[in-house]
DNA sequence: GCCGTTTTCGGCCCGACTGTTTTCAGTCG
């Protein structure tokens, strides 16, 4: 059965081909409904099987038409108008269009004239300076096509933004120095808090723009300038990245976050909304447009704030900026108020050098404290994950009693944080716990995680954790997936149903902070909201730095719609605590 | 090809920059 990604694929390799053909409107069709597919955390092939084709048609952007062509994929793994379309220019389309620069009319140019249908037949034509008198091509482009091979051969996966920020950081505070600069802001998938980003939004107010477009395109980061006008520049960044600048007027400062934050179908949605009222909105501006030839009256702008209101709708946080149904939900004032960056109150999965982590337990303590925290769980590893050295019944039990050393320890400082005792258990292939029942259930809070048998059948692996968190004992199951980003992708599992048990056990899940993790995503986040099912946003720390992390967790959880009473860190110790003990476990 | 608390037909977001043009197409976001 086809993965999303293999129909999102073929969908929108159709829209491509009909792009080079010029038909129009039908390219973003494909295209948008592609973009869908492939943000689905539920397996099409899946929906299909269960409620056939009327299910399918419930894919927001599927229709009769497209709705049949997922069929026949599902059915034959190909599909007959695509073949057909791409008799016409068979090209490999996934490859050439990495090249910046090179879009759908030129592709099927350079097939035409020169028989390109590769990459490796585009350098050729290339260097061998073919490319270059064609018409509407020219020398300038020839350089660009062999630069943009270049850049495709040398870059790799999205960056994954918990450890490219930093690096954004320096740079957004390189900018705020430039003289009349007022305000500089990372918007694009940054500021919507995406797991992974493609390249880098900076807006810029600025009494001159000239100054800030010098300084942007000759920063030492820089690879390559690959446009530079007076309001916008873009380049290529040695780390791999694009990174795109705008300089906007102050009065137009709300409009251009608001344009540049996206996401673009949110963007599509909100000027929609405009045409509607009469109004006409642009990265500069909310506008009215005055009868015929009549010339408009700008009515909101300065913030983006002011926009939403003008349409008739409270703020939208970034987050939620994704077409999941934010618009709908404005409208009808139920946005959720989302849980904020300071209200994590503790971390209940921290590792300290009893296993695999760097820092003892009194050093993650007071890294905790110095983060903003009042209480964390020791949560270290069990005996079955044996290269982290994983703890035993007794050496659990002992260092419990270490953990009331520091506790005590904290105390007479004058310290006002708290230790839990807890663990990180590994679930057996059987579904059964690393440790014994009697040890887990001197502990505060048990935590649970699969670490090996990846690749057990669906049903399989679903029953194994069905009956870990049905254990009395169990409070949290962590990293609910597995998924490593851009490394592994998650076990197959099936999440409602483990949501559904857990909504029964009272277990609680967690969104695993640590940037190549943040797992749950978000989607299955919004499942746990909408089931009632509590959660917790926890570090994952192996060092003293990883606290930091947590900022990802919580940016995690908003994506998922998430507030402040579906997470039980957000609690005080206490309430988080009965909440654990006051569980109904079978 | 999809979509509809004004629509089952007639719309479909909008602007900057480049390179090739000599008024604009293509690409990108």
């Amino acid at each position: 059965m086809p993965t999303n990604e293999d129909i999102a694929k073929v969908l929108g390799e159709i829209g491509e081909y009909l792009a080079m053909q010029d038909v129009p409107f039908k390219p973003r069709a494909y295209e948008k409904v592609a973009e869908t597919i492939r943000s689905l955390s539920e397996s099409v092939s899946e929906m299909y099987k269960k409620g056939g084709l009327s299910a399918v048609k419930n894919i927001p952007g599927v229709g009769a038409s497209i709705a049949e062509s997922i069929e026949e994929f599902i059915k034959k793994g190909k599909i007959a108008y695509h073949e057909e379309l791409k008799r016409g220019a068979p090209v490999n389309l996934a490859e050439l269009r990495r090249v910046e620069g090179l879009g759908p009319r030129k592709i099927k140019i350079l097939y035409q004239k020169l028989g390109i249908r590769t990459l490796s037949d585009l350098k050729k034509a290339a260097t061998s300076h073919k490319i270059r008198s064609l018409e509407g091509f020219g020398e300038k482009t020839e350089e660009n096509i062999l630069k943009g091979i270049e850049f495709v051969n040398a870059s790799g996966d999205r960056k994954i933004l918990g450890f490219i920020l930093p690096d954004i950081r320096v740079i957004e505070d390189n900018l705020k120095k430039i003289k009349g600069v007022s305000k500089v802001v990372v918007a694009g998938s940054t500021r919507r808090r995406r797991e992974t980003i493609g390249d880098i939004d900076f807006l810029v107010v600025s009494e001159k723009s000239e100054p800030v477009m010098d300084f942007f395109v000759n920063m030492p980061e820089v690879a390559r300038i690959m446009a530079k006008g007076p309001t916008k520049s873009m380049v290529h960044l040695k780390s791999g990245l694009d990174a795109d600048i705008r300089v906007v007027p102050k009065e137009s400062y709300g409009a251009a976050l608001n344009y540049f934050t996206g996401s673009k179908d949110h963007n599509v949605a909100l000027r929609k909304l405009a045409i509607e009222k009469g109004y006409k909105l642009n990265e500069y501006g909310l506008f009215k447009i005055k009868g015929k030839g009549g010339g408009e009256e700008k009515i909101a702008g300065d913030t983006e704030e002011g926009i939403y209101k003008a349409l008739g709708l409270p703020y939208i946080e970034p987050e939620l900026r994704e077409m999941m149904g934010e618009i709908e939900a404005a409208k009808s004032g139920k946005l959720p108020k989302l849980i904020d960056y300071k209200d994590l109150k503790g971390d209940l999965q921290v590792q300290t050098s009893w296993t695999d982590g760097s820092a003892s337990i009194e050093e993650m303590a007071i890294a905790a404290y110095e983060q903003g925290l009042s209480y964390m769980v020791v949560t270290d590893h069990t005996k079955r994950l044996a290269m982290t050295h994983g703890l035993d019944d007794e050496s659990v039990l002992k260092q419990g009693k270490e953990i009331d050393k520091v506790n005590q320890k904290l105390k007479e400082k004058k310290i006002k944080f708290y230790i839990l005792k807890g663990t990180e258990c590994d679930i057996l292939k059987d579904g059964s716990l690393d440790l014994s029942d009697k040890v887990l259930a001197t502990l505060d809070v048990v935590g649970v995680s699969v670490h090996s048998y990846f690749n057990l059948p669906i049903n399989e692996q679903t029953k194994r954790v069905e009956k870990a968190i049905r254990n009395k004992n169990v409070d949290i199951f962590f990293h609910p997936t597995g998924r490593l980003i851009n490394k592994r992708s998650a076990y197959e599992i099936d999440m409602e149903r483990i949501i559904k048990v857990a909504g029964e056990t009272g277990t609680v899940l967690e969104i695993d902070a640590y940037p190549d993790r943040l797992d749950m995503n978000y989607e299955y986040i919004r499942q746990c909201v909408e089931s009632g099912v509590k959660m917790s946003i926890d570090s994952d720390a192996h060092a003293t730095t990883h606290f930091q992390y947590l900022e990802f967790g919580i940016d995690q959880a908003r994506r998922g719609w998430a507030e402040k009473e579906d997470i039980i860190n957000a609690w005080p110790m206490e309430k988080m605590l009965s909440m654990l003990k006051g569980e109904t476990n079978d």
